[in-house]
DNA sequence: GAACCTAATTGAAACGTTCCATTCACATGG
DNA sequence: CCATGTGAATGGAACGTTTCAATTAGGTTC
């Protein structure tokens, strides 16, 4: 059906090898013979062969990125940066969705090796560390992605750990004493990092972090997963009844019993979801409840209580990734790695009580 | 640098094709001899050269998502019905983001073809029926997705036009008798199609859609578009005065000179990025002017005036939309083409003062 | 022990490109 | 008229698989 070079060259009367100088070295062939071949490709409505050119090419144009959550608009506006800078150094890009499985992530990587990709964009799931080295190591560059890497590798990210402190100093500022710290699992980086920024405000505060934070772990960084952290944290017999309610569910460093008057989520995802709730069961924020969140996606602003949050460089993000990683795959001679380190910003809005007082300690 | 099949034959001593049956037709081979070739395998760190078999079979195990806007939650909702399916599938998708650009979605759909993917699966930017048409008759299978599409091929869509029409029946219901419509580019299908429901909403009440209805067209479909509608509607002498202001911007059927009540944008986006900047300019919604969408994204639920919306069924749409396209490819001979029509629903929250009582003619 | 089966393995021919060393046609200068 | 040079086109090898007809090794059957 789909036409080759061969059928091309012998409808313009020429050798394939000429078909082939007119796709890649226009320069070489004459005019006239040219024009001949271009007629032909039109004609038969000539599509040259990805596999084979990258076959014997031994390398495609495309790059992989592989995200978290698509689903997320962090995740999305990263995109966007890889794409704009991939697209104009003439790469597609093959967008895979781990959705934080551990299987799926492992599948895609494998997708993409085989594929022969430029290279790999990746917000690995959990620490795959090893696997990643492998896969360096047979000849596809690697650049983490939103994580500060290890040494032998590009890597471009946020400083979480700092993130994650201006969060928390930022409530501890407005007076917050207790504070209820929902986050997804530890395994994934940035969930560490943040965790161990907010230990470090409390600590610098000259505070106890067993009694100022609160913990809750819940296995996914999504509105829904922010759902379920806020009846957590409204306990068992809540409805409506805002946090009058009884025992907390804590996970974490702090004994319960005590009511946090803040929440600090590790993404917008979450928090929206928890504010969401909070919403439904007649919580007032930041009155009863202050939250933050961090990542600052654009719906963040529009919520129904503005929401605070830590400001990170999506698009920025992206767009480094892509260039460090496309420097790598294209001058691997001239190339040294590199480890961008953005900086956090904190955005505060109406959900932290910007405006209003703070809560009593 | 890599290793291919023929240094995993000659380290386990058997001859390439045995390799290669060891990877397609395990039941092929003695389990002794697959025992030694899986370790060779291993020990070599063996990856398949996806080119090259793909080159031989003629047709990858990846298929192309062409959308308008990968920032838009509706879109990447759509993409997890596709990559579900597909993955369930044993196909891996290729996401690619036309940011309703004509060129770039071009240029996609090229690197799509030359991929040889198994099938695309796109919602276009423009009508683009003879460029489809012509990529379907070199073989590769196409879905129009979020579009009725036209004889001889799949199509998933949901009915725009009705999704138009309940949306502007919704406001008329409410006493709205001046209803402003903020559309994206009409060249863009489902553009057109909300507008004539609207249209039909008006005409089937009885009342003149010149007289009712002003049309407000924007570039884009995205927030920062619906901000500059909004600054549109409010007029130029506007601030903070509410529509107290004069002259308003009427692209449309209607004489200017009387301000609308109600407004009516095509997706979420639009409608979001206009609410935040109602707000900054304040004007109360839905008292001074009531709002409705279209797509209901999550984030619609959440905003600071809940977003009333047009639903429609985006991780359905995206999967019945993958199983089209895979059975057309997988079976040729069987598949017949198929035009899938879902039913839009309106949710109707406070933006459009679903409880409040309506505003007067 | 010849004749036949079956199961396992082999080797070579494709697949559609790109690359490169040749060949060709023709003009130029001696 | 031969040697030389130049620009254009050619033809075949190579890329790493899969497929398939052919071969081999062992086992059964008569």
């Amino acid at each position: 059906m789909a036409a080759g070079m061969k059928d091309v060259a012998s409808l313009a009367g020429v050798a394939v090898g000429t078909v082939s100088n007119v796709l890649n070295h226009p320069d070489l062939v004459r005019p006239l013979t040219r024009a001949r071949v271009e007629a032909a490709m039109e004609e038969l409505g000539f599509i040259p062969n990805g596999s084979a050119r990258q076959l014997r090419a031994g390398r495609s144009r495309c790059l992989g990125l592989v995200v978290l959550d698509v689903t997320n608009p962090f995740f999305t506006e990263v995109a966007r940066g890889v794409e704009d800078y991939a697209q104009a150094a003439g790469y597609a890009v093959i967008l895979c969705n781990s959705d934080e499985a551990d299987d799926k992530e492992r599948r895609y990587l494998r997708v993409l090796e085989e594929q022969r990709v430029r290279g790999i964009l990746i917000t690995p799931v959990h620490g795959r560390a090893p696997e990643l080295r492998r896969i360096r190591d047979r000849g596809t560059p690697v650049v983490l992605l939103d994580r500060p890497g290890s040494a032998g590798q590009c890597s471009v990210a946020v400083d979480d750990r700092r993130g994650g402190e201006i969060a928390v100093s930022h409530l501890l500022d407005l007076g917050h004493r207790r504070i209820a710290l929902v986050n997804g699992p530890l395994a994934i980086r940035q969930c560490a990092d943040r965790r161990r920024g907010a230990l470090r405000a409390v600590e610098r505060a000259g505070l106890d972090p067993a009694a100022v934070l609160t913990e809750v772990t819940v296995p996914a960084m999504n509105a829904r997963a922010g759902a379920v952290a806020a009846d957590e944290l409204l306990g068992p017999g809540l409805a409506s009844t805002g946090l009058a309610s009884t025992g907390l569910a804590s996970t974490g460093l702090a004994p319960a019993g005590r009511k946090p008057t803040a929440v600090f989520c590790t993404n917008d995802m979450l928090a929206l979801g928890l504010l969401r709730r909070l919403g439904q069961a007649g919580v007032a924020v930041p009155g009863d409840l202050a939250v933050v969140g961090y990542d600052d996606i654009e719906f963040a602003a529009d919520a129904a209580v503005p929401l605070t949050s830590v400001r990170q460089p999506k698009y920025q993000l992206g767009r480094a990734a892509a260039e460090l990683l496309l420097d790598e795959a294209d001058r691997p001679e001239e190339h040294e790695h590199r480890r961008f380190v953005f900086k956090p910003e904190l955005v505060a809005r109406a959900s932290s009580g910007e405006t209003a007082s703070a809560v009593p300690a």
